[in-house]
RNA sequence: CGGAGUUUAGCGCAGCUUGGUAGCGCGCCUGCCUUGGGAGCAGGAGGUCGCAGGUUCGAAUCCUGUAACUCCGACCA
């Protein structure tokens, strides 16, 4: 079998280096470029898109949950962000500084966001007063800056955007309650949306946000067998609430601290999407989430050109119509073949081809991105067999990330097979914890795994601590994380 | 923030050891031609060699400093 020819735009196989693939995969997609700054990216068109369709389906799941988008300054007094010991101490390495403007020194140094608890704590606490004026159920999208010792494009960069939640309760159970809601939200888009299986579990003490009560997350794996965090939710009970003096008086007349909860999404979440589905032809998206669905590429020389052209555009009508979203790429410069690898790399899901030999046959040639799989379709059928294709890629792409994922995931009784399974084998390991800090650390020591979370519902239960034998009191996910 | 590597045309690279007017492939532009898996021919444009100093008659090349990026470790979404 002759080799395969390499591509201009030859991105590195997976096989041979996962990290050179990702970056490769995303400059080639044309999703984002370096700024001249450190740790910066310029999201690039195809890639900002990306995130909007991602901000379109969470923003629509908020509002169906009842929150609504507010937007809080970027800049916060030193004093606010001091006011929570652990919060402060969790962020300090990584804060910028506005120290002076104009050249005059400021009265009080402004940090740059790294997550906005404190500014909205403080607001909170004028804007409620009875337990009338609760919960109050409040989004945020923004940027936020957290100074990175070591960027990476999309998974951690200097500036990055996302979106935080933050709601005020009257009591601790409603407030968990809403902590558990949002990791559901968060669960059902990355799942049903972006064909991302999750593990859903509680943070370990030592792996919780700076200043929660209990942090949730949900966990993914990605190609090489690394955690990557797709979403977090924090109950923050009175700790916010005390600091900012968030209090109402409740039914029975007495004064109360409120119960806080924040839950985040960021644009992490688009480097789950790359390494969670790309491969060596480049991107691979799921039809919910991918701006363009279709690419339709009418092939054929001059002379058949106008007809085959009318013949595309009747089919953009068509797939227009059943909410396809369709483009063409008609350019005469470029080869079928290079537009076939080009959208390829795109991770366009499905491709349309057609060329006057179809015509003649009344048909079209359909070709999947996941599969490579193509097939010939009456032209009269094409829209709704593409709906229905596009819905097959759909959940095929979750079901092949869920068997990677579960083939890739262990249970480990020893440190030495937690080590194996998570660098040898590369995946995740499932073992037992007895609830010591300094076990924790320990497996992370030996093995350059960390606690990924406790999950709700465990495959298994292990019954003694991986790193001390002792009894367990909980079951671990540990993972190689990004 | 530590260890290693890289930085020369839009992209990928050679040239550096042994200093002497900067090269290749792809892409780009023009024309012809071509279209079912990254076409072909001809002509052409494009670089103060990451940046700042230094050595030298002369620096992409030697020396010092600095920045960015990549990989590996410690911290994080």
């Amino acid at each position: 079998m002759a080799p395969e020819k390499e591509f201009v735009k030859a991105i590195t196989p997976q096989s041979e280096d996962f990290s050179r693939w990702y970056i490769d995969t995303i400059t080639k997609a044309d999703l984002m470029d370096y700024a001249p700054v450190r740790g910066c990216i310029v999201f690039k068109p195809d890639g900002y898109e990306l995130w909007e369709a991602i901000q379109q389906d969470l923003d629509r799941r908020f509002k169906a949950t009842g929150h609504r988008n507010a937007y809080f300054p970027l800049f916060i007094p030193e004093s606010f962000l001091e006011k929570e010991k652990e919060h402060v101490e969790g962020f300090n390495p990584e804060l910028p500084w506005v120290t002076e403007v104009g050249g005059e020194k400021l009265e009080e140094r402004l940090a740059v966001r790294p997550t906005s608890e404190t500014v909205i704590g403080y607001m909170y606490s004028q804007w409620i007063q009875s337990y009338r004026d609760l919960p109050l159920l409040i989004n945020q999208w923004a940027n936020v800056v957290r100074w990175e010792k070591r960027t990476l494009p999309f998974l951690r960069t200097s500036e990055f955007l996302w979106q935080e939640g933050h709601t005020a309760h009257a009591t601790e159970e409603e407030a968990r309650e809403e902590t558990r809601k949002m990791l559901d939200v968060y669960t059902e888009f990355v799942e049903s949306t972006l064909c991302i299986p999750v593990i859903k579990g509680q943070k370990t003490p030592s792996e919780k946000f700076p200043g929660a009560v209990a942090t949730y997350s949900i966990e993914s794996m990605m190609k090489d067998g690394k955690a990557l965090q797709a979403g977090t939710s924090h109950y923050l009970g009175e700790n916010f609430a005390r600091s900012f003096d968030i209090q109402f008086l409740d039914k029975d007349n007495e004064r109360k601290f409120a119960h806080t909860t924040s839950w985040g999404m960021s644009t992490r979440i688009l480097g789950a999407l790359i390494m969670v589905h790309g491969d060596d032809r480049g991107l691979q998206l799921p039809p919910k989430i991918a701006p363009t669905q279709v690419i339709v590429i009418p092939i054929g020389p001059a002379k058949t050109r106008e007809r085959v052209l009318a013949a595309a555009n009747e089919l953009m009508s068509a797939l227009q119509n059943a909410n396809v979203r369709v483009k063409m790429d008609a350019r005469v410069d470029l080869s079928p073949g290079w537009k076939f690898n080009e959208y390829e790399l795109r991770g366009i899901p499905l491709r349309l081809e057609l060329g006057p030999r179809d015509l003649d046959a009344g048909q079209a040639m359909l070709a999947r991105r996941d599969t490579g799989a193509k097939l010939t379709v009456p032209l009269a059928d094409v829209a709704t067999q593409i709906v229905a294709l596009l819905d097959d890629i759909q959940s095929s792409m979750y079901e092949r990330a869920l068997a990677f994922q579960k083939e890739h995931s262990k249970r480990a009784q020893s440190i030495d097979e937690l080590a194996t399974i998570v660098r040898q084998e590369r995946g995740f390991a499932l073992a037992g914890w007895c609830g010591n800090d300094a076990c924790e650390a320990l497996v992370k020591e030996k093995t350059g795994s960390t606690s990924r979370n406790i999950p709700f519902d465990p495959p298994a239960h292990i019954d003694h601590c991986v790193a001390c034998g002792h009894p367990a009191q909980h079951t671990v996910w540990y993972a190689r994380a990004y």
